[in-house]
DNA sequence: GTTGAGCGTT
């Protein structure tokens, strides 16, 4: 009953959400909490974060168990300083299910909702988060502002004369992060339920230790070097029976 | 290490 986590939202049958944005991407649940629980009881505050690299996206959810608090919380907390950002807060214009939202609180499931709302939907929200496995660099910023121009600058010259032909497979590293340290208390880091809450509320260090295996990490020419020695030294004979006919160049 | 309109769950 109190251990929710494991089908998503603990009950969001007569709860108020609300959305915080312009929040910064260092701000926890742990730290707006406390700070949305003083003007009201606070049911859940979730964080979503992003898939690829686990951070956060700038903005959280906050649950209340009633309207008028949170009315409350939005009057005096929206347009407050967090973590030296103002943050925004209002109520949710949807649901966790895109459904209908009134004031932050579900009106009633989509069984009931019918096809009511179906023929109104004149703005597709585009999410390019991660379409399916085409995800690009394009994200919500980071690539629209200097640094694509700088990137260009550099790749005006350079992009054009990539030397060789470069295998297109930069994203293939599946290097995953080292499992250095595993006693991480917060095991959702993103739903706060006033529950476990760690009394070693030490820095989170947020280098998450980018080791990058090297190994891995090397040119595709490197490798591709090494194995075609391989590859060559494994038949000495002068005449590999696997090439004969198949050679990797078809002209 | 970076960024800043928006709407959500391991």
């Amino acid at each position: 009953m109190s251990h929710f986590g494991r089908s998503g939202p603990p009950d969001i049958a007569d709860t108020y959400s609300l959305l915080i944005l312009n929040i910064s991407f260092r701000t926890s649940a742990d730290d707006l909490f406390p700070l949305f629980d003083k003007y009201g009881k606070v049911v859940d505050v979730f964080i979503p974060r992003d898939r690829r690299t686990g951070e956060s996206r700038g903005f959280a959810f906050v649950r209340y168990k009633y309207a008028d608090e949170a009315q409350k919380a939005v009057d005096k907390l929206d347009g407050r300083v967090v973590d030296g950002r103002e943050i925004g807060v209002q109520f949710a214009k949807y649901g966790p299910n895109a459904e209908r939202i009134d004031k932050g609180k579900i009106a009633e499931p989509v069984s009931k909702m019918r096809r009511r709302s179906r023929s109104r939907s004149p703005r597709p929200r585009y999410r390019d988060e991660y379409r399916d496995r085409d995800y690009r660099r394009r994200s919500r910023s980071r690539s629209s502002g200097r640094y694509d121009r700088d990137k260009y600058r550099d790749g005006g010259r350079s992009y054009r004369h990539r030397s060789r032909s470069y295998s297109p497979s930069p994203d293939r590293r599946r290097d995953r992060r080292a499992p250095k340290h595993d006693d991480e208390d917060r095991s959702r880091s993103g739903s706060y339920t006033s529950s476990s809450r760690s009394p070693q509320k030490a820095k989170y260090e947020r280098s998450r230790s980018p080791n990058q295996r090297p190994s891995t990490l090397e040119s595709p020419d490197v490798r591709n070097g090494e194995r075609d020695s391989q590859l060559q030294r494994d038949a000495p004979s002068g005449r590999p029976a696997n090439s004969a006919g198949a050679s990797p160049r078809s002209p």
